[in-house]
DNA sequence: TTGAAAGCGCTAACAT
DNA sequence: ATGTTAGCGCTTTCAA
């Protein structure tokens, strides 16, 4: 019984004889012996561990796709492993580096300033895959949607409820899909003959239920208050539609209010929240499919998948 | 220039002479080397890496916790990830087996299930905290709160306000902070020479949204209705709040709602959810303490915290 | 101050 | 079918 032999039974490679598998099986059991993954991943360099770079694991956006990641890794016998960024390209580093140490075998990444800055130098090297936020004309294989015709389709249909004044409230234009989703809130209101009121075009710093409040009391302060609002996540459209209802302006009534991802949330508010789905699940799982691809075939092709995105028409629009 | 001297000048331990060093340090730059953590871990038997073991990153309430134990680990110069656990302990056993070999130094439990099953046997050789959700009599460190206590003041703060047939919305008994809430609100109850209402103490199968919605449909298919609702989570107590208004029942008019937790979400829903909120980032923080303590000295006491909760009172009771 | 060599636990090629 | 052996990249004695 050599090391090789129990090595053998444990993978389940090469020839081993029922007998002495069980035999091996058995002392296995008994003494409650544990392989060393790690002399197994230094030997072979490859460890069965993807890492997913979720920049805020509060907001509820990244669960439901790193719940589709989750599905199809294990289902192809990968560990997942989160990696809180806090959006923080410092904090971030160090789980690049799992990466260079093979201590991971690939990375998808959710976060949008991780995707900027990676995408620049050594991402060509790194089995990488950015969702949702990426850049169309890299070397990186991503997933997303069409954020510009997304926002054109949610604008578009604050415009035919006959809305007239469009607010939007959109996050750092450094990531693209904000750049994005403005356009398509222009290319909305231009088709339409309108353009957008004085005042209405507010960056939030972020996208958490306090910025959407901070940027519903700039709305509130202006000469006049526009009559909908396009928000380009829910997380900050739930902030600024309860900031609205609270100073006495009902929506949908007085405005309307637009969220974009739709994750549950946004039917437990009152009223339930008019949003742009994303295909949250299959985002996730489109991501891991191309990685796992490029671990099989290092040489396969960079892709980009867009998937498609739809409007759910609820209460608050 | 022999491996061992690059070691000891990556390691900046033993000596080296100034000159050598920079040589070395020239070199590596040069070739933009990356030292080889797996090696390293290999040979020391460590990782300079703690787990986290959440059982679902949708549930705001972990994040708020994670968040603490990032800050502190990351000062001691420990990076976290994270193990999306869903509660099941068939995809919790590989980030387990993490720490067995050594590809993590220790972890921090807020997994009920994990800390159920994990309490029995092995965890006694494993470098294993567990946060909210522990067994005082076990030997594993953990912290949390005096969940009956502070169901206790949940219920009392309820019956003051006038409330006469409280029900409450809990969730699967098997764990232990079920039991307590459950006992405090009886406590409670009983202090006040009240009872519990027939019908009114229902069990969730989980705490999302929909369970509280599913929980309240079953409070209003009751011969009376509750004139007031403590739930043992915020989600479970949003879910039930926005059924009861769908339904034309108004909160707190007609009936009022306690949560659980205290989340971010309590403060933009309609009304604000009145709620016993758990110091999150406090929580998390002490877990990593506790952690690092053992893994300075693996015989140091199995320690028990116990933090304060505090009531806030906002809109919905 | 530096280098040589052993060995952490494993897998894979080769020999038996 | 099984055993022997080299070596993955590192740290750490021990010698020089």
């Amino acid at each position: 019984m050599s090391i090789a032999t129990v090595s053998r039974v444990i993978n389940g490679k090469g020839k081993t004889s029922p007998e002495t598998r069980a035999r091996v099986e058995a002392v296995i059991a008994e003494m409650d012996y544990r392989m060393n993954v790690l002399g197994r991943n230094l030997r072979t360099s490859e460890s069965r561990l993807l890492l997913t770079m979720v920049p805020d694991i509060g907001n509820p956006f990244y669960a439901e796709i790193v719940r589709g990641i989750e599905g199809i890794a294990r289902e192809h016998g990968y560990n997942v492993l989160l990696c809180d960024t806090g959006s923080s390209p410092a904090d971030e580093r160090p789980y690049l580096d799992m990466l260079y140490n093979k201590l991971a075998d690939g990375a998808i990444c959710l976060d949008p300033e991780a995707t900027q800055a990676t995408t620049a130098a050594e991402t060509g090297s790194l089995n990488w895959v950015a969702c949702c936020e990426f850049d169309p004309d890299g070397h990186v294989p991503y997933v997303g949607i069409d954020n510009r015709a997304a926002a054109f389709d949610a604008v578009s249909c604050l415009i035919s409820k006959g809305r007239r004044r469009i607010a939007i409230i959109n996050s750092d234009e450094r990531y693209m899909y904000a750049r994005m989703r403005r356009q398509g809130y222009l290319d909305a209101l231009t088709r339409a003959g309108l353009s957008a009121p004085e005042g209405c075009l507010i960056h939030a710093p972020g996208i958490t239920f306090d910025d959407g409040r901070a940027a519903a009391r700039q709305l509130m302060a202006l000469a006049t208050l526009p009559d909908a609002v396009f928000a380009v996540s829910d997380t900050l459209a739930i902030g600024v539609m309860h900031e609205f209802q609270i100073c006495g302006y009902a929506v949908p009534e007085r405005v309307a209010v637009m969220g974009f991802d739709n994750v549950g949330l946004c039917t437990v508010v009152q009223p339930e929240l008019t949003t742009v789905a994303q295909p949250m699940g299959q985002l996730g799982e489109a991501a891991v499919k191309l990685l796992l691809k490029r671990l099989e075939d290092p040489s396969a092709p960079v892709e980009g998948i867009l998937l498609k995105h739809e409007l759910m028409l609820r209460g608050s629009a």
